[in-house]
DNA sequence: TTTTGAGTTGTTCGA
DNA sequence: GTCGAACAACTCAAA
């Protein structure tokens, strides 16, 4: 009887270092490669619109990999359990190969698939496809998760073994007889009325080869500016490998191997090495404390006396704040799905400090419109800015968009990008057009005063302080 | 065991 | 214009 693997793609969108896919490969027998659309059993987190247009697409690249290897994927729509099990059933598969995920829907939903299969004798197996260190691998001297970031790096750094990237197979055995396969375009991922999506196909291409393009014109252009470069909103220093990373179509041991072949200093190197860092103390932190999508990390917080407002809200999201950098970068993110790093602290600093708006619904609009939407990353990030998260901005850090602006945007080249209100505001004002004698007329007045609402963040934060003195 | 110092990304104020 | 201090509380690890 010829032996049936199922290698079950999830976050993992590539064929290079597939440690699943490498593993069903070595039991030399056929492989199924399957991608099952499990969108309700996200909930709250099911996937965000900007998150859908970049899956169809890397699925579609995928699936044109594998075929050309010879065993094309199989699209599916359902539960997961239910899904595997009938596809078992249909090829008699006795292996199921997986690289693992880290949202706590995904661990338990995993957990409880690996043992019923386990249980009925076939060989389950997961492996690390994502992250350089399991979450469970590191703890301080107390025996605790870090819940600081350096001493965090620190240690995994020191105790890190990285996996050679593995290669690329160079062709599949398929199995023997058709299987049935969604039409992924049934799947509509892609927005159709109305399609927004012109942006993203401007500035995105989902996929394995992209991402290593995106990879290697970052290490022979860019990184040696990237220590101070990578604060330009612009982009022009950033790596832009983060919808790549988050589903999986380059991994993080790759770009490590990367860097350590290629030609450059090592300051620059660490500081970017340390980015991936953060993307793995995101997930330590995810992992070890899986209410952090919805809840304060730090429970004081609970008692914050955000002040909701929906208008507020929804000027923030459009990019009509009357502060220029806010207002490009959220901007931005409506028409790329991405948003510059430097710009989204800022933008969330004034959504939760300036604003007082929860953090929350600021992360919600962050999953729904972001291409590397991730939860991990993106809850961490959101509960960092806010305060309450681990190893956290501290309350009086209140970003002011002004100076920022100016700073980081001295001559408004970016703001002038995405605000065409601006496009003839000289550059003395750019970042307050409200203070120039020929204000753009189309362009909305602040919204918030900036000392007033820095002194409401402050006294929010107090109450904070005083409450727990108690 | 206890103490001490350091810790991604800032702003304002007063000298 | 520049500079240092002040703006908490907590985690972690080294001393």
């Amino acid at each position: 009887m010829p032996k049936t693997s199922i290698v079950w793609f999830r976050q993992d969108l590539r064929l290079a270092d597939n440690p699943a896919l490498s593993a069903a490969l070595a039991e030399g027998g056929s492989i199924v490669p399957l991608f099952i659309l499990d969108d309700d059993g996200a909930g709250l987190w099911r996937l965000g619109g900007a998150s859908r247009w970049w899956l169809h697409h890397s699925l579609s690249v995928l699936n044109q990999g594998l075929n050309e290897l010879g065993a094309p994927l199989i699209f599916r729509r359902g539960p997961a359990a239910h899904v595997l099990d009938q596809v078992i059933k249909e090829t008699a598969a006795t292996s199921v190969y997986w690289n693992r995920c880290y949202e706590p829907f995904a661990v338990s939903r995993d957990k409880a698939i690996k043992s019923e299969l386990s249980t009925r004798g076939l060989d389950v197996q997961s492996f690390n496809g994502a992250l350089l260190n399991e979450p469970w691998n590191i703890q301080n001297k107390s025996g605790k998760p870090f819940r600081v970031f350096t001493p965090f790096w620190r240690a995994v750094t020191n105790s890190l073994e990285i996996r050679n990237p593995l290669p690329k197979p160079s062709r599949l055995k398929p199995y023997d007889k058709p299987l049935l396969s969604d039409d992924l375009n049934g799947w509509h991922l892609l927005p159709t009325k109305p399609d927004w999506a012109g942006g993203l196909r401007e500035t995105w291409q989902p996929g394995e080869e992209r991402a290593r393009h995106r990879l290697f014109q970052f290490i022979d252009h860019k990184i040696g500016h990237y220590a101070q470069g990578r604060d330009i909103p612009s982009g022009a220093y950033t790596s832009y490998l983060s919808p790549h990373l988050h589903w999986g179509e380059i991994s993080p041991q790759q770009i490590w191997a990367s860097l350590d072949t290629a030609d450059v200093h090592a300051s620059d190197s660490a500081k970017f090495k340390s980015e991936l860092g953060w993307r793995e103390f995101s997930h330590h932190l995810l992992f070890h404390e899986p209410t952090i999508p919805e809840g304060n990390l730090r429970r004081e917080f609970d008692a914050f006396p955000w002040v909701p407002d929906e208008a507020l809200l929804r000027a923030w999201q459009r990019g009509k704040t009357g502060y220029p950098i806010v207002d490009a970068g959220m901007r931005e993110l409506w028409h790329t799905g991405w948003m510059h790093n430097r710009v989204r602290m800022i933008t969330a600093s004034f959504l939760v400090k300036h604003l007082l708006q929860p953090w929350q619904d600021g992360a919600r609009w962050f999953w729904d419109t972001l291409v590397d939407a991730d939860l991990a990353n993106n809850s961490a990030s959101w509960q960092w800015v806010a305060g309450c998260g681990a190893d956290a901005a501290p309350y009086f850090r209140i970003f002011n968009p002004v100076l920022q602006g100016e700073k980081f945007d001295p001559d408004g080249t970016y703001v002038r990008q995405w605000i065409p209100e601006l496009e003839t505001v000289p550059k003395k004002w750019v970042h307050k057009p409200w203070t120039s004698p020929e204000a753009p007329k189309d362009y909305p007045r602040p919204i918030v005063d900036l000392a007033e609402g820095r002194q409401r963040a402050l006294a929010a934060y107090a109450t904070l302080k005083a409450a727990n003195v108690k």
